[in-house]
DNA sequence: TCATAACCCGAGTAATTATTCGGATATACT
DNA sequence: AGTATATCCGAATAATTACTCGGGTTATGA
């Protein structure tokens, strides 16, 4: 009854104009970023932010209220860059004969998560907030839509008993088996293989046959 | 180079041997469990865990270091009966005629979890350690295990080109998709053809065919 | 070149949260 | 009944972390 799960103040208090500022915040994102990955979000302080961003405190408390605008900031930031790369990678695997297609974006999707293996761990599993984000909360929404209208383009190949909830599964599914396989890859298992299977199943979820086997043996 | 992601101290102080410290025990956890799904993780504190229990801070402190081993204390107790429901589950369906057995356990399951949806929801998406507790992180590695006994029984059925790969797989987006069902249900779906439309997504994803349709329409 | 605005800063303070410790009470045991 | 042990407690203190504020520096542009 009486308050409930406080809300956070993402928003920065100003944004920088000149090119010092600029760089300012992004040596603190920068800073969060490697303290992300090597303390953990947990033991992550303004202070410690400042200090190995070689920064005043002071000049921090300019642009960021508190320490969650400053990790949010830091994943609006990347997450973008993460998602142009995969909406690419789209518009590339929709050129593709559809036989290629799923397999190629699966692989673009995976070695964009790649690069920031660590970073996406991190935010992923020891972010408390990240659901109550507004770019992460409507991303789920963003990715359905998308899935929802391929699977209408196709749905001369596709068909399913229940299209809205097949959607959504395969929806949540894939994206798990994406991350995952990047941030808790198994031992033992090449990527190569992993990335077959994966597009191997998800191919008979979708379609009820085998395209048959991509790979070798 | 200095000292990297702190390991935590998960383990109670003491164990408590009489009645009236057990009671107090499990107010503190209970209370823990209230504050979180109201509060959330991050808000919490020591102080407001005692206080809602209605205990002294001195005697949290008599069996708890901090507030993560209540946390997760609280995680370990209440995953545990989970899990015994799951496990419950799993041996009721292998009774059942095979086209039913998945379907059976997917519902217990999801029963399971929702009983305490708000719980799971926060302690998967909130808490920062989770996957450094020693219960979580061998927790995947033992549903696979289950997974992939459980196909090479099934191996006169389901064929995979890479077994492994495709447990593995099937393990991650089966749990992603029960847990994202309970915590983050779509609008308008009655959970009954959720439930439908996911067992046949996994069963064409094994055996490359359709069982047919259970449902109506 | 001078005024104005943007920027940078960190010592110091406020606010929060963690944690102890000594003393009081209850239970177990002989 | 008496002693040892377990338990309970919360005011007081320690430790941590958040955050401000006044004062100095650098860019802008009229």
């Amino acid at each position: 009854m009486t308050k409930n799960t406080q809300v956070i103040d993402f928003s920065m208090r100003k944004q920088p104009v000149q090119q010092r500022s600029k760089a300012l915040v992004a040596a603190l994102l920068d800073a969060t970023a490697r303290l992300l990955v090597t303390i953990g979000y947990i033991a992550i302080t303004t202070n410690k932010v400042a200090e190995k961003a070689g920064v005043g405190i002071g000049s921090l408390y300019e642009y960021f209220p508190n320490k969650e605008s400053l990790v949010a900031a830091l994943i609006e930031r990347n997450s973008m860059e993460i998602v142009k790369k995969i909406q690419l990678g789209m518009e590339q695997a929709l050129q593709k004969p559809h036989e290629d297609a799923l397999r190629f974006w699966l692989e673009k999707m995976v070695n964009a998560l790649d690069e920031r293996r660590d970073e996406v761990r991190v935010v992923i599993f020891e972010v408390p907030f990240l659901r109550q984000m507004p770019l992460l909360e409507t991303m789920p929404k963003t990715l359905m839509n998308v899935a929802f209208s391929a699977h209408k383009r196709a749905n001369d190949r596709v068909q399913f008993t229940y299209p809205k909830a097949a959607v959504y599964h395969l929806t949540s599914m894939v994206s798990a088996a994406i991350i995952n396989m990047v941030v808790h890859p198994p031992q033992h298992i090449p990527r190569k293989i992993l990335l077959d299977e994966l597009t191997e199943l998800i191919l008979r979820a979708m379609e009820g046959a085998s395209l048959g086997n991509p790979g070798i043996s």
